[in-house]
DNA sequence: TAATGATATATCGTTTTATGATATATTGGA
DNA sequence: TCCAATATATCATAAAACGATATATCATTA
């Protein structure tokens, strides 16, 4: 992520979760659960994430983490750049879709 | 790509532009204009991917390819293994506006 | 016809990104 | 009290992507 231009699909899938607040943990078990085990995020990619989505400041810490758990959220600048993603990521499934249509002939 | 699972981005928009048959060039001016200049994969990350790709048979070299151009299209198993990577990619997206919308409460 | 810019493929070396393995500590049952 | 689940974290490595660069061809045009 080093101009965040573009959202990998695991800095994605991290910051979709991040929309509410939530700990790390919770961040991985959603992920695996919403994509059924498709997609995980294992420890080591989620917090070497979390570290880099902090130091951009896409996520902060939010009010309730306590010693044990700590509780990160979507800042604005989050929010307004996973729209944005969201945006090109429709885009690129029409591409895709497009050319298997037109394959088909 | 070790498991091919999920397709990187890169990846991604390679596959979508071979669902027509077309030589590596014209797969970076494609992605270059349909993003409009928003994703930009150069000779580096191309050629390193298309060799990949062609390794794992999710493409392969068309017939009129000479000896100047060499020509790409899917295989067949690209095109089902694209086709649930679109999958993947609109619950994915669905999973995040999810997220916003709730947020916006 | 020589030069130029666009087309076209390719690789080397490096950076960036992701991950497996592992360590550590806490909490809530059985 | 033992164990599994919860929770965070890092190290070392692997995988993925890319900048720079090299090379060659083709079409245009000066």
């Amino acid at each position: 992520m080093k101009s965040l231009e573009q959202l990998t699909d695991s800095v994605f899938y991290i910051m979709a979760a991040l929309t509410e607040p939530r700990h790390g943990y919770a961040v991985m078990s959603l992920i695996e659960e919403t994509t059924k085990g498709t997609f995980v995020v294992g420890p080591a990619s989620l917090y070497t994430i979390i570290k880099k989505l902090l130091a951009e400041q896409l996520i902060q810490l939010h009010d309730d983490s306590d010693s044990r758990r700590k509780v990160y959220v979507l800042t604005d600048k989050g929010r307004e750049i996973l729209l944005e993603d969201i945006e090109r990521r429709k885009v690129m499934i029409q591409l895709a879709e497009q050319g298997l249509q037109g394959g088909q002939k």
